[in-house]
DNA sequence: AACGCCATCAACCGCCTACCA
DNA sequence: GTGGTAGGCGGTTGATGGCGT
């Protein structure tokens, strides 16, 4: 059995909107609204519509004070810093930015923003990752543990410090994710980053002074380690998607370990673990704990972050933050 | 001029959730 | 508590136009 069909898919016109039907959704929407019912909403002006495709014509379109095109430098770092923070929640991050829809943002994001954001780190990646070797190297010479750079870990390039290895295990091992070097070379970054989650309701995007305060000594039986200064969470008792974000990490980190001292600005929330304490990984989560939100993300060490030599994509969408 | 490729964006599709009877 | 329905959302598609060859 297959769903039920909102409506009569056969006597409905498909393809883009005619003035005249804009005309006619606008001006019964001025006048009555949606009449609590969208789907029976296109008999009662005569349009040969799905209900749900005037939904989307009137709120993405018609509806009074939508911008489009033109994004501001403010809203491309909006759009990063919350796209970095919870992923393609497109509707939370459209209202964020009045005037702007969420489809909008959407193919701004996947049409531009993901490649500027993107784009120039590719070419920054050869010379990171010489940077990156040089230091191992001086690193590896030092303490002599040339093991700590090798084996067990999916890129060579991230070091994985022996103490804090152990200790996150158990976190890495519930997010069924293809992650690992991301999440291993941030929580593992002198012990100043960690992951973790717990089953409870809502997402935080505190920023990462107030989740330290918050979550210190609150991680149940994960222990942690005293100089963690970011935690990079969310909490979600159905579980949340964690593979887009750590998708963009994956791409604007690789090659870059080196430079990411800085990274004050942008956490920042991942759900990264599932239900029942972590123990699978769903696509849903619940939303309803999750507004307000806590925007802009805090930008705690700014000086540090352009001292540390972000990339310049970075340092520029997120410097306005401040 | 014709063609192919690519970027853009409006619109659609299908899934999920909230709500109501 | 359960099932049906509408609304909301994110991913994807397809039409269109611009550009290069």
């Amino acid at each position: 059995m297959g769903r039920a069909p909102c409506c009569d898919k056969e006597n409905v016109k498909k393809g883009p909107w005619s003035p005249e039907e804009d005309a006619k959704l606008k001006s019964y929407m001025e006048q009555h609204g949606t009449g609590g019912n969208w789907i029976a909403l296109p008999q009662k002006i005569g349009l040969k519509r799905c209900g749900k495709s005037c939904r989307l014509r009137w709120l993405n379109y018609l509806r009074p004070n939508i911008k489009h095109g033109g994004f501001s430098e403010e809203e491309d770092n909006i759009i990063c810093s919350l796209y970095l923070a919870i992923g393609s929640r497109w509707s939370i991050i459209a209202a964020q930015l009045p005037g702007r829809t969420d489809n909008d943002i959407k193919n701004y994001w996947n049409t531009k923003l993901k490649k500027k954001l993107l784009g120039k780190q590719h070419k920054n990646q050869q010379q990171a990752r010489r940077v990156c070797r040089r230091n191992q190297r001086t690193k590896e010479s030092k303490d002599g543990n040339a093991m700590s750079a090798k084996k067990g870990n999916d890129n060579s390039y991230w070091p994985m410090p022996p103490i804090l290895t152990g200790q996150f295990n158990q976190v890495d091992r519930h997010a069924s994710d293809d992650h690992g070097s991301t999440k291993n070379f941030l929580t593992n970054l002198d012990g100043e980053f960690c992951f973790h989650g717990r089953a409870e309701q809502g997402i935080s995007l505190a920023s990462p002074l107030e989740q330290q305060h918050l979550n210190r000594n609150s991680v149940g039986s994960i222990a942690l380690p005293e100089q963690a200064k970011y935690f990079i969470d969310g909490y979600s008792p159905s579980g949340y998607r964690l593979s887009q974000g750590l998708d963009e990490l994956d791409e604007m980190f690789c090659g870059n370990s080196v430079k990411l001292q800085g990274l004050d600005c942008f956490f920042g929330a991942w759900n990264m673990v599932a239900e029942n304490n972590g123990t699978s990984t769903s696509r849903s989560m619940n939303w309803n704990n999750v507004s307000p939100l806590i925007y802009p993300p805090a930008v705690t060490s700014y000086q540090g972050m352009q001292q540390q030599c972000l990339p310049d994509e970075l340092v520029h969408l997120l410097g306005a933050q401040i």
